[in-house]
DNA sequence: ATAGATATTCTTGTATACAAGATTGTTGAC
DNA sequence: GTCAACAATCTTGTATACAAGAATATCTAT
């Protein structure tokens, strides 16, 4: 496997945001960042202008890049979004998927409740995933299915905050064997209202946590 | 207006694929590239991944950047998932539009039947790009918009072309009204339905158009 | 003459050097 | 003491230099 050096940088900038070293409007030096990944600032500005096209940093020009954290409002737009997509996708796939797939969702669903029984919440998080991507690619697009990765991807780190939260793993995984079922039946608008409201009430658990968080603070 | 020249070269660079003096498959050569717009290859390297990102090209490890031209699976997706993203903003836009962007799309749209009536296809393009803009803005979803934004601008080309197909115009503006009505009633399904039938017509004309086009070549 | 191995050239990826705008600190006037 | 103007410094943006892998040409053996 042939890594540009860039590349990897880029994927360890989004660890330390993700990890809160770097935390929202931060700024980027590339010289420190340079030095800090031994390597020199040609790399660097290479992986600070993918985050940007990403929207995690944000950059002004002869100013520099700077660390962007969506705020509540932002977030519930793209969990509005990514419900959309999802909504989307189910509906596409009601029509296309195959058995095969669909035999690998249950599959996968039977290894999430596992997981359930397990209070293993890491575990969920990983086969959760998979469900979801397999929903995207039963979509027979493959162009909508790289964009609801995308954002899915973006989104990662304030989805998984809240699978801790009680009884959120049971309830997900509830409405992972609705969706499944409303894709064997191949009924597209139930299809797509399962998975819309399975994602969306992904969103408003983040605000009640966001909220909350606030409330603490003070 | 502070523009790094990277930017600009990311832009002139769009032309030449839109132009068609790049097409598909052809290599993307930094130096030559650097030559012909009299700079460095740094800022040529930067425009290129800028365009990667958007797809427009891919990119190979140490073998270079290649024209990236949708072909008619791929353009089909994109108008597919286009029509999603448009329904979903005049869902959202029946329940949160504003008087004043209701009468604003009255406004262009008067301004779309007059450019029909004088049978010129640019002024309808203008025009009709600003209807859509202020939908995607009237959705109340800054991130939403964003993403239509970015979606529509990258098929442009190739919506534009099919603006001159007989009778597409005055059918387009019939659509228009009947959308700007679904608005005006808040009857946010009958919005999408009617959104998502709008944009996904425009992919099947272009269909067809690619169909003829190759018939022709044969 | 053709196929394979090797050498050469070319191109990308990275490091370093330079240019220009932005930020910060200092000095001086009021 | 405060504000403004100017200077020094710092950081980004661009150009150039170097390193390494890929493509191509050449040479040899059969």
């Amino acid at each position: 496997m042939t890594e540009r050096s860039a590349d990897k940088i880029a994927t360890e900038l989004e660890q330390l945001v993700f990890t809160g070293e770097l935390s929202d409007g931060d700024r980027l030096d590339e010289i420190k960042l340079a030095k800090r990944f031994g390597v020199s600032r040609t790399p660097v500005r290479e992986a600070i202008q993918k985050l940007a096209t990403t929207g995690l940093v944000t950059q002004e020009p002869r100013r520099g890049a700077f660390v962007h954290q969506p705020g509540p409002v932002e977030l519930m737009e793209m969990f509005e979004v990514m419900a959309e997509f999802e909504a989307t996708c189910g509906r596409l796939a009601a029509l296309r998927i195959s058995d095969a797939a669909l035999a690998e969702l249950d599959a996968v669903n039977d290894r999430c409740q596992a997981a359930l029984d397990a209070e293993n919440p890491d575990e969920y998080y990983l086969e959760n995933e998979r469900f979801h991507h397999l929903i995207y690619e039963s979509s027979g697009n493959g162009f909508l299915e790289q964009e609801a990765r995308r954002l899915h991807r973006r989104l990662k780190p304030y989805r998984r905050v809240q699978l801790h939260l009680r009884g959120r793993m049971k309830q997900s995984m509830a409405e992972h064997r609705d969706i499944v079922a409303a894709l064997t039946e191949g009924d597209a608008d139930r299809a797509a209202a399962a998975l819309r409201g399975h994602v969306a009430i992904q969103g408003e658990k983040f605000h009640h946590l966001m909220a909350n968080l606030k409330a603490v603070a003070k």
